[in-house]
DNA sequence: TGCTCAACTGGAATCATTCCAGATTACGGT
DNA sequence: ACCGTAATCTGGAATGATTCCAGTTGAGCA
């Protein structure tokens, strides 16, 4: 057993990688995310149904929140738009939200190592993370012209 | 640069400037707003009310949706946090969160002419505009050392 | 000095997310 | 293998910011 590549890991390995119990809506979940990439709690919801049957609401957000805090996902929270997960690659990649439709896309920073992620005046902040999110317009939503609000 | 005077220019002459009635409600939210950068719409509300007694709740939002829509303010949505809005300078500005109470602070583009603020991948997006927020501690919850509050 | 449409009122509704209290279950001992 | 005990999960109710709706009021043009 040399599976290594860790894009390829087993949830169950993930999970107890990082410490956690492994249980069926986890390893769900981790599919979930791993399937659709920027899914909402929502999505994860419903793949973790269809997958195990019945399963609250609740249950899906303490494990999105626990898969959150030991880093096996990262959550994003686009203003206006419910939180969505994405299976974090440890990079600090940023993203693009269309202001139409909420559809998400990744951007790797345009310079390596962010050079405007480190404030000019901290206002005696201790900065911890600096975060990048570009807004615009979809493919889809530029193409069908109209639709978008405002 | 040179065109300073907006700050202290007259909510009413803003408003008359931006094509927009001049109402009571929209005058206090500009005093709100100007007194109290980084306001939430529930601040907002509670100045409103002081200035002019009963003010309705839908009131407030539809003046802080005009406002913003009409650029005389601009809305900030940290994650996790309600709305805000600041008497827009028209740069282009950032902002530092306080991860703990969600204090906000300014920030300007450390370098002028933001550099990461054009991704590298858009993915067909038609990108419009680019947002950066830093995540931290502010220096009253750093002393503060331990559980943050909310 | 009226008229008309944009603004406002008040109350109910929505949506994502969280709180609660009790039932279930993964997994480190013994 | 078997138990005990947190850690998890269930289901339902609650929260908080914001929006929808239908009717009333008032700013600003004629």
């Amino acid at each position: 057993m040399s599976s290594t590549a860790p894009a390829a890991a087993a949830p169950e390995d993930l999970l107890r990688g990082a410490g956690l119990r492994v249980t069926a809506v986890r390893v769900a979940a981790l599919h979930a995310v791993g399937h659709k990439q920027h899914a909402t709690a929502d999505d994860v919801l419903g793949s973790v149904r269809a997958e195990l049957g019945t399963v609250s609401v609740q249950a899906v957000y303490d494990v999105l929140h626990a898969l959150t805090d030991a880093r096996l996902l990262r959550r994003i929270e686009p203003a206006g738009h419910p939180a969505r997960y994405e299976r974090r690659t440890g990079d600090n990649h940023h993203h693009v939200v269309c202001r139409s439709c909420g559809a998400i896309g990744d951007v790797d920073c345009t310079v390596g190592h962010a050079p405007c992620l480190t404030p000019s005046d901290d206002h005696g902040f201790v900065v911890e993370t600096a975060e990048v999110t570009y807004w615009g317009l979809c493919p889809g939503c530029r193409t069908s012209g109209s639709a978008a609000r405002i």
